[in-house]
DNA sequence: GTGGTCTAGACCACA
DNA sequence: GTGGTCTAGACCACG
């Protein structure tokens, strides 16, 4: 699991650290069941400290993406289902991204394509 | 033009604003060269600090969707093209929450339904 | 609100808080939409650190006892309604202590007893 | 004796062990002078270390729950009295427990319908 | 002023 | 070995 983080970018890095999680979850690269880095190891890794992967790690796991077994340590979870609430975050965060598509004058087609495309690299 | 503003959710205040106004835009309630308040205007009628409406307008300055007039005050820019810069944002933000999707299970079926979904309203 | 923490206790530390804030709802002591304590501000009074006191914070954010609003700091939330899963925890919660109840071979009348007569503190 | 052990879980593997005598005595399904498994008896069942059950079987002990015969093995101790300090004790984790249960809009009605339909289990 | 983030250590509980 | 907790500082974003 290679983790880009970026120092400089406005979004803390625990989050960048649970959004390439994700990302690499829906791309398949992480599979269910599959064992996670330490939050030693990737704290070495990424060169930050232990506390902040340990946050990452925590929002992963409220969110349901990843387990910790107490004896094997952090793993990903099984694929879980879409909530009532998942929906209504979903489709609130879609329609922002969207909105501004839409303002860039990015017609239906455009915008499908742009789906199609992401959701083709996910399959792979 | 009204605002739903969450004092309670953890999304800064000035990003909020800054959301609905690219809502509003998306969906044609906020048309090109369409006058917006003053900032003095909606501190008053939201009921918050001047500083946070103009961090606000200033964001949404710097992303070319409003402009400031020195006569006029501040209105809805003209429809901007879509830069390279952008696609490549709107392709990162865009893969992070379809990423969510696929984990839940949605599928491109699923996917693309919703996405036609908010365009259509975008078209209302 | 009073905080009484117990450094020796094994119960960490930002846990107490939380039990402490939820007994002092319960008891009426802390009302909804009164203010809490900021972070630094409690973290001093029990010297300690401002992180743990933060921590406890998050936890009872998550579960929905208070609510931080970004103007006024953090204050204690609306009463929630009991969903099927806060209903399907306290039953686990309360069938164990109860266990422990029945085996020191306190009949109902005892814990029945018992019960009105937390419930009756916390009316005051 | 069915252990039903969460790897996943928060709580502690030997607490959980813990748990379920606790339950089992209450519920009528370990009765007193019934003898448990062996450490290494339970740890093969659950296939996790002997260590593990180990804690679990002495925290047991200390609380009087259970009784180490040097000749037969572990085996469920005589029905406790209720000491002073376990009345205190008991009375602080109920208390936690409602608590949280009032905060959910539960009225007195409500939790003695629970406490009784917990206690009426214990029966059968 | 508030809470959020982060560091560079440390100690402990669990298995 | 793992993750959990905690400290004593620091800086930043928000309003």
């Amino acid at each position: 699991m290679l983790m880009e983080i970026d120092m400089k970018s406005d979004i803390p890095i625990y989050q960048q650290i649970r959004n390439q999680v994700i990302l690499g979850i829906a791309a398949g690269k992480l599979l269910p069941n599959e064992p996670l880095p330490s939050v030693r190891q990737m704290a070495d890794e990424i060169r930050i400290n232990m506390m902040t992967v340990s946050k990452a790690y925590n929002a992963l796991k409220t969110e349901g993406y990843i387990v910790t077994d107490r004896r094997n340590g952090t793993k990903v979870a099984e694929l879980p289902q879409a909530t009532p609430e998942f929906m209504k975050q979903l489709y609130t965060s879609l329609e922002l991204v969207l909105a501004e598509a839409v303002i860039h004058q990015l017609d239906d087609l455009d915008i499908h394509a742009i789906v199609t495309q992401i959701s083709t690299n996910f399959k792979n």
